[in-house]
DNA sequence: TGTACATCAGTGAACGCGCGTTCACTGATGTAC
DNA sequence: TGTACATCAGTGAACGCGCGTTCACTGATGTAC
């Protein structure tokens, strides 16, 4: 068989009529297709192959040159959503502020965010909860993923108070389902309604207070022996 | 056309061989049947009426003497899974005991019955994430009915700290957000593994008490202005 | 630079399949008298 | 009690449709020399 030195060519990609530039156009025209069609009311899992070949504007054999089944384009997706989500995460954490402001700050953030992203994100809560077991692993490792650095940092704030690991990784987690929660209800909102994405962040800004609060006096009223 | 007097037949319905009682046990065949198939992976959106009617012991077109459609068949299960599950809520507000012991039993409580309703918890978890716009909205109604109830609940435990109206529904909302993703995480355990419910019931309890720990030191650090 | 050949993304037709819905029907149960 | 008729839950066949997947193909781009 023949082999031939490939040309590299990382610059203009996407851009010429190449072969590799062609290819990564479909590619990504087939990632927005899906994530165009989770609409209102759509699972990813109730999206037909053929479905996203046609929004994409090509045939459906074409799929098959860039995915293995529709599985696999899942997966491809828990990975771009994700990817980009991590990223905003680590600059967050960059910087740290006075308590008070960092909630209502980070909740500001996020929530745009939300809703800038609102396609990976309305994609991603309802894979957690009704994907394809792969999909929910992967969703759910990622989930995991960002208790962990909370925790992490958690222990930064409440260190002299002497929590334990699994505390810490117990507040971390009430923390995130929380968040998780809010991320429904950005979602749900109409989107192009500033007031009303204003009104939420208020709420779960106090809603993350109450929590800090309460993790601020937890060792000292939870010194009684754990539970059998 | 003809009006008969209708034979009311209470007692023993669903046990003889009358065209009531092979209706409703036909009817009963189909929610069950639909509950059976949304097992590990699937949605009731990529349950097909055919598949359904087949676990059921019933030709296809025998569904529509029962439900209008499969839209119909989900909010009568919306319906059911409710309808248990606010007559245990309200059981248990009946009964008040010391807060910490509360929390604890409270959480027991839930988890068993969960675990013993897991169909209908799996079935609504799943649509209030990815349903159907309709089924959505009524499950949503009933979890906002919760959160009502609890704040009107919380009013008494937090009663003479002079909470708004506002500030206990912002409260109920956090605790009924974490026991949707506690559910969550009940449904994603393999059954039968009472240690790792245990374990489950423990981390919940403690996430309860860190927001009543909060909830209870609330008015005394946010007496500043709300946020413009 | 020019030519002959290789690669391979995308095409278009075809397949068998399960789908939702319709319809006239059957036969057991229920009612009138 | 006995007969003739009404009701209606469930049947079985049929329909047109979109589905996932396969296959040999085309034609533009890339490579060797």
């Amino acid at each position: 068989m023949a082999v031939y030195k490939k040309k590299v060519k990382d610059a203009a990609e996407g851009e010429d009529g190449s072969h590799d530039a062609r290819r990564s156009r479909t590619r990504q025209a087939l990632i927005e297709a899906a994530l165009d069609l989770l609409g209102e009311d759509r699972t990813f899992s109730s999206l037909s192959l053929r479905e996203v070949t046609k929004a994409a504007g090509v045939v459906p054999a074409a799929f098959y040159r860039h995915f293995r089944g529709m599985d696999s384009l899942g997966l491809e997706l828990v990975d771009e959503s994700f990817r980009a989500l991590r990223a905003q995460m680590r600059e967050v954490r960059g910087k740290p502020l006075p308590a008070e402001q960092l909630i209502r700050n980070s909740m500001e953030l996020y929530i745009h965010y939300v809703r800038e992203q609102e396609r990976y994100f309305r994609f991603a809560i309802r894979e957690f909860f009704s994907g394809a077991t792969n999909t929910k692993l992967a969703i759910r490792n990622e989930l995991r993923f960002f208790v962990s650095e909370l925790a992490t940092d958690l222990a930064l704030l409440v260190v002299d108070r002497r929590a334990t690991s699994a505390d810490l990784q117990m507040m971390a987690q009430l923390i995130v389902n929380n968040m998780v929660m809010v991320t429904e209800q950005i979602l749900e909102l109409p989107a192009g309604r500033p007031e009303e994405d204003q009104l939420l962040v208020d709420l779960a800004t106090k809603q993350m207070r109450v929590i800090f609060l309460g993790v601020g006096v937890w060792k000292q009223t939870s010194r009684e022996k754990p539970a059998a």
